[in-house]
RNA sequence: GCGCGUUUAGCUCAGUUGGUAGAGCAGCUCGUUUACACCGAGAAGGUCGGGAGUUCAAGUCUCUCAACGCGCACCA
């Protein structure tokens, strides 16, 4: 009885009641960032892993600056997290490290559509005012990203927190460009692009969604003079037709081919020679084609092969630039009312049907992608590489993975992959938009003789332009040399820089060695180049991991990293995705750590989820493991009142049943640490779980408080510990929590935070 | 159109090289308040999507069909 009553002194006061993770939480975090164990730097010189120690280490996908967290962010937080402290819990040199993307057409669409609101535009308060509106935003976003990645227990190291649009990234950028420019990698031309009317800017292949609507197919003669009829969907677009293309063994058409016919077509005047060209289906439609060549890129593919003239008769606003009244300066919908309803006066109409059609949109602005010729930079990913053994950008991409330098996992998505590249064209990579990194090109204007000029805009000239870091240099700080014409001292006015910014996947493909101080050779780059793991949504396959590959092994001659792990997407608890539109079932993970508490978020979104793997997740499965957090509570605080005093560098006399439970767990550990170096976190997490609740607390517990002897507390106290550590990676705050309230000699020489324990060994 | 994936208990999913089906949650019955009601014990619940094949043996391998989901491409 007395020896049962100092224990009960022991027992801190916090034990007596359930666990609250509220009241804890913040403050383990900050513990952990005082410590300064997130950065390896400090860990190796205080000697918590070796400071040659085998490096571990992973970059966040950075957030976009354009809001909050949600339930994504926070899968991607806790699958990392666990991985990043099981690997520092095992002596690596590990550093996870930490960033935000400016996320350019998202975030400045944002702000247009504030000043939309305000009556207001970015062209009416300019480009500086813009940017201030822009940066402030982007900072608050960067804030509140911050903190809630903190709330989520994510053992990042802050101190090297980058930003892809900072200045060192800057530097990489620029760096980047100038390289590929060098190389020939990077071209300026004229090319059909993916034009977002409502953004004002072009977009890639990949941020352009396609969805199937309603339409019709018209089947007309352009003239009543014309001896045949074509079929489209965009009767509006013939007003720029500079062809008909046929399949030239077409017995129909066979006769015509050669032939050129002009006409009157809706008010505009339209010349069209007949080519036969192989690409052409005579079984669809009428078999003869309309081609179109400013307006869609298949016409635009064989307007190249047949050396046709282009014809643009669509603005930048989606609107028509030639034709009669009703179509000319009317909206691309309206002029195709008015363009039907001008051949069927006129008898030219054979046919409309109901069809189904896919459309492309914007993926940021919902708009109806207007394909249009433009003059962009490209990537270009089909130029021998001198630097890489004549290798292209594609292969350098496809040989990555191929030869297994970069695993996919699951590995099912190395087939999508693959299937991505072979399909990969050139990469525009200019946007007309402000927020971004500004194209590092500059025109000299007092050298080069411009040939065009448009809205103040170079259209051509006759020199290189100068590209690279900054423009070279004078003798004077603020004055600047010319290479081509050998001039020195030219103020900054003779310079004037491409208007356009980069796509933010331009800079995110550098991310894993701009963060790391490329382009200087420095030691973070040495040690944790390449990275171990890309942890990141399968979503962003091609937009991001793709061109990570390409950056990383053409600038830097390596791959940027050993194993991509792709996780799923959250989706509610009925298995559809989250959104707005049904906010009753939408996860707020803010909200569910202020229930239920972060670690119980976080097994929810680990225990049973495979790489790929979608997670449903509802309240009642967060609440199960908040049970599960008080579960340990309380086995915990049986083991402190009655096992307690136990020295675990002292191992008594172990009786065989005893032994018997300490063999269990030993196997388990074994098997367990074999799956988590296997990104198997879903299978461990559950054993994890099955082992304390249905083995620990329900037979060993039950077994040992039977007779309370050296034997049984020994278990019991060397059980706790082991376990208390094992689940750290997964549940930081409660086993931190205990942690710092056991008593010393249950710590068994460990250090006094948790964080930079040992992994138990088998 | 091409490709990928999924289909196992009411729900969410495990099931490793083929050897008589498992867990969590929910539900049901009973119990317990000196670690824990954010608890314990117990029972119930499945012709493993359909069909065919290989095999002594198939949830697992092969073929085929179907439903659902996803990705890519797209024809004017």
């Amino acid at each position: 009885m007395l020896q049962f009553l100092l224990s009960m002194a022991e027992l801190p006061e916090k034990f007596t009641k359930p666990y609250d993770s509220t009241s804890v939480e913040d403050s383990i975090y900050s513990l952990w960032e005082k410590s300064g164990y997130f950065n390896p730097d400090t860990c190796a010189s205080d000697g918590v892993c070796e400071p040659d120690a085998d490096p571990f280490s992973i970059v966040l996908p950075p957030p976009n600056v354009t809001g909050t967290l949600h339930t994504g962010h926070s899968l991607m937080l806790a699958i990392q997290d666990t991985m990043v402290r099981f690997n520092r819990m095992q002596g690596k040199k590990t550093l996870w490290l930490p960033g935000t993307d400016h996320a350019a057409i998202s975030t400045e669409n944002v702000i247009v559509k504030q000043l939309t609101k305000e009556k207001t535009s970015k062209f009416k308060i300019g480009r500086k005012a813009f940017m201030e509106r822009v940066n402030a935003f982007a900072q608050e976003s960067h804030d509140t990203i911050v903190s809630q990645t903190k709330k989520m227990g994510a053992s990042l190291d802050w101190s090297r927190e980058a930003f892809t649009l900072d200045e060192p990234r800057q530097r990489a950028v620029y760096t980047a460009f100038e390289q590929m420019y060098n190389d020939g990698l990077i071209y300026r031309g004229d090319r059909i692009v993916n034009w977002d009317p409502k953004g004002q800017t072009t977009v890639s292949d990949d941020e352009v969604n396609h969805e199937e609507r309603d339409a019709k197919m018209y089947t007309f003669k352009y003239s009543a003079d014309f001896p045949f009829a074509i079929a489209t969907t965009r009767p509006e677009t013939k007003l720029g037709d500079t062809a008909v293309a046929v399949n030239p063994n077409d017995e129909r058409y066979k006769q015509y081919i050669g032939q050129e016919f002009s006409f009157n077509f809706a008010g505009a005047d339209v010349t069209v020679t007949v080519i036969g060209d192989e690409h052409v289906d005579a079984e669809f439609g009428t078999g003869a084609l309309g081609v179109t060549p400013a307006h869609s890129q298949t016409d635009w593919d064989i307007a190249q092969r047949h050396s046709l003239p282009s014809k643009q008769v669509i603005n930048e606003y989606a609107k028509m630039m030639v034709g009669m009244d009703g179509v000319v300066g009317e909206k691309t919908e309206n002029a195709r009312t008015a363009v039907v309803a001008w051949l069927e006066s006129e008898g030219l109409m054979e046919k409309i049907e109901d069809i189904k059609q896919n459309i492309s949109l914007s993926e940021r602005t919902k708009a109806i992608i207007e394909p249009l010729p433009k003059t962009q930079w490209w990537i270009d990913v089909n130029k021998p590489i001198e630097a890489r053994e004549g290798k292209t950008l594609k292969e350098l991409m496809l040989d990555a993975v191929r030869s297994g330098d970069v695993g996919i996992l699951p590995d099912r998505f190395e087939k999508t992959y693959f299937n991505w590249i072979e399909n990969l064209r050139d990469w525009n990579i200019s946007r007309q938009i402000w927020y971004g990194h500004r194209v590092p090109v500059w025109y000299h204007d007092t050298c080069q003789k411009i040939e065009e000029v448009e809205n103040n805009k170079i259209k051509s000239f006759s020199l290189e332009p100068i590209v690279g870091l900054f423009p070279p240099k004078g003798d004077k700080e603020d004055q600047f040399g010319c290479p081509h014409c050998q001039a020195t001292d030219l103020p900054l006015e003779h310079f004037s820089q491409d208007e356009d910014t980069l796509d933010t996947w331009f800079s995110s493909g550098l991310w894993t060695f701009s963060t790391l101080g490329w382009p200087d050779e420095t030691d973070d780059l040495k040690t944790f180049h390449p990275t171990s793991v890309l942890e990141t949504g399968h979503d962003i396959i091609f937009f991001w991991v793709a061109r990570m590959i390409l950056m990383s092994t053409y600038l830097l001659g390596e791959v940027p990293f050993k194993t991509v792990y792709m996780h799923g997407m959250v989706l509610d608890k009925n298995g559809k995705k989250m959104s707005k539109s049904n906010p009753e079932t939408a996860i707020d993970p803010l909200e569910s750590i202020e229930k239920f508490g972060t670690d119980a978020l976080r097994m929810a979104m680990l225990v049973g989820v495979g790489p790929g793997q979608n997670v449903a997740l509802g309240d009642d499965k967060i609440k199960a493991y908040r049970k599960f957090s008080n579960k340990i509570w309380n086995a915990t605080r049986f083991v402190i009142e009655n096992a307690g005093d136990i020295d675990l560098n002292t191992k008594p006399e172990i009786k065989p049943e005893h032994q018997e439970f300490i063999n269990q767990w030993e196997t388990l550990i074994a098997e367990i640490t074999g799956e988590m170096n296997e990104y198997k976190f879903y299978l461990v997490a559950e054993k994890l779980y099955h082992f304390f609740w249905h083995t620990f607390a329900d037979i060993i517990i039950e077994e040992c408080k039977k007779d309370l002897n050296d034997s049984s507390q020994y278990t019991l106290s060397y059980l706790l510990v082991q376990q208390i550590k094992s689940l750290h990676p997964f549940m930081p705050f409660i086993t931190e929590e205990i942690w710092q309230s056991l008593p010393d000699n249950l710590k068994a020489g460990e250090r006094d935070i948790l964080m930079v324990a040992n992994w138990p060994k088998s």
